[in-house]
DNA sequence: GATGAATGAGGATTCATTCAT
DNA sequence: AATGAATGAATCCTCATTCAT
């Protein structure tokens, strides 16, 4: 942060930069799968820095205690999904085409990475005090985006008349509830014809439209 | 030995069967509530046993051990949980108003329990092993009754054209998340107005009918 | 013990001294039975409520506290040991005959007791703080009729000139040697003929006689 | 992954070899020491530990549980057992002899390690339900060497004309009757004049030869 | 007298974390 | 920097004993 820090000659030897990254990357990765796996209090350090294949005392240096290195793996698989579903729907699309491509995107991100999933509950169960989960702190900054495309509809006249707060959080419940449901259940929900049922029945509803 | 063997010898203080009952409650209550409050690894029986007022002997006497004391819980709120669907949705409604009824009735239920929202997460993460989850094994219970009630209404046309199954999914989904996202976000639903937006979302979804 | 108490008239509903004294039996047979095969730790006073078919507060009626209820049971089998060592050993017959039949009812009756070598083991284990044990105490009683036993054989000149006392514990040192490997080993000893052979050796030792 | 993870990375703290061997002789003594002091139910791995002067953790460290604890200071008893009596008895001596000395050796062990009396007795009743007590395990290998004593005797006509594995039997009686008398009874045996007395009767009875 | 419901003290074991090497 | 040996806090459950009925 401080210009000044860039000022220092590299005396002595550098530590590994690149080395560094990769037992870093190793040992979240070890442990997203692991705490996926058993559960959080099922999951041993020992466990992980076996997995990743480093000393237990290493995952110590790399994270300060187990309760970091859990917060930092979800951290991390939320930061892959704002990614995935960015990527996807952040193309100049059609707003109504966005949303459908960010839901179907947010869908097949958890069943492409179930153990974020796991992650998600495990933080709810285990990190509750935290004033807010991670989950909701990530969905809370993609909010404006949301926002400002449902507001175009709106004055589009494509959505119906209704608050677009509502709306939003509406396309939040089915989304979370899907992601859920599909995921406890072992279901392999849509795959293949992409959610696009969902997505229909999101922007439709299940009842025949009357002018129908 | 002596032929008095066969006698059964039940001169001794005689079981006080309301007061037993009285502390079975007792008991799944206090444990309902701490589990909901603290989680279930930092309740410890002994707070249990004290909020119930009795020993910690004797939560062990009605209940074999921790585990099943959970469990027994969570069963008992999902006992409630479909009492109070049924209640409210199973009067002789027009089916369409059954499913609006049936709607507001579980997500009125867990705004009026969350602990039991709670517990079910907690479940999930601490006695995944377990073939089935108390939730969907309650759910599957259920869904033939609810299947029949959407078969009438596809029938009669009320319903879009789309296979059944998937339109219940939908539904279990949306109320799902909204149990989830409302309970976790801290947010107090639509109480007042008694969920009657996810039920006309539901119905409708989010986009303006091409005829109106 | 004091004449007085024969006085008393018996008023009011007697007790059922006969029934009692069955339960007492009862409980005390149960005790050493499940005593000896699960141990003393092993052992719960439900089981051996259970086992004599009486509730569990009726134990504790008749014997104070577990660990008096196990002393009974000890104190009874060595009862029942010196009875029958003495019943074999004391009629009238040439005092070299008492001691063989001594050791052979001895031994004996441990082969049909095999429970009481239990007691005697556990007695040592979890009562060791005594000052005596049982066993010790009984032996130290019957002692004395050992020694005039050996000590007029030793006047006869019919035993070897060392001091009896040697004697008589080198016997001791056999017959609970005997007792404990035979029992322990599983072996079934000489069953049938009688440990004859063990009584031969303690008269005779392993080494031919010189003058043979 | 990566070709790094079949490199062993032992560049840590190495283990201290030797003091790892002291920590756990140190343990054991402790254990050793303590269960024969208060049997096994009194004492406590913590009470272990702090003898031993180490962390508990440590203790289960170095013994998966304090049953396997128990059970190594039981092994190491008998072993030393073993070695005391062959280093005594194997040197080349006259057949008779080895057996004098191998007895007394016997004795003097157990007097000088009285612990080893308690372990002994403590495995019998804890250790019950294991196949055979580490007592006759070490018995039974050292049998074929003593075998081969007695037969030579026998053949030389030492031996009185009885079944060798019948006279060995009765001496395993007499020493393992005199080791738990002369333990349980405090007496301190024939310290002194060595046992000799127990000798001596093992070999000529208490009879007096009838050609003497 | 008899019973068994209620009680709570007591202990082995695990595992996150530290820090000497 | 890396390692893993050492540590001890923390917790469920059993079962002897009591005593209300």
């Amino acid at each position: 942060m401080s210009t000044t820090e860039k000022v220092r000659r590299p005396v002595g030897r550098p530590p590994n930069q690149e080395l560094q990254q990769r037992r870093r990357t190793e040992i979240l990765s070890a442990a997203t799968n692991l705490f996926a796996e058993r559960g959080y209090i099922e999951s041993e350090v020992q466990d992980i820095a076996d997995r990743a294949g480093v000393g237990k005392g290493t995952v110590y240096r790399y994270y300060p205690s187990k309760d970091e290195l859990f917060l930092a793996a979800s951290r991390h698989g939320m930061d892959m999904l704002n990614k995935a579903v960015e990527t996807a729907a952040c193309p100049a699309e059609r707003p109504l085409d966005r949303i459908a491509t960010g839901v179907r995107a947010y869908l097949e991100f958890f069943e492409a990475n179930p153990n974020l999933v796991e992650l998600l509950i495990l933080e709810r169960v285990h990190f509750r005090e935290r004033t807010k989960s991670i989950y909701f702190e990530h969905f809370d900054e993609n909010l404006i985006r949301w926002q400002s495309t449902f507001e175009e509809l709106a004055r589009e006249g494509v959505l119906r008349d209704l608050p677009v707060e509502r709306m939003i959080e509406f396309v939040s419940e089915v989304v979370y509830g899907a992601m859920f449901t599909t995921h406890f259940s072992g279901r392999r929900g849509d795959l293949g014809i992409g959610h696009d049922n969902i997505v229909d029945l999101i922007f439709r509803g299940i009842l025949r439209c009357p002018g129908t």
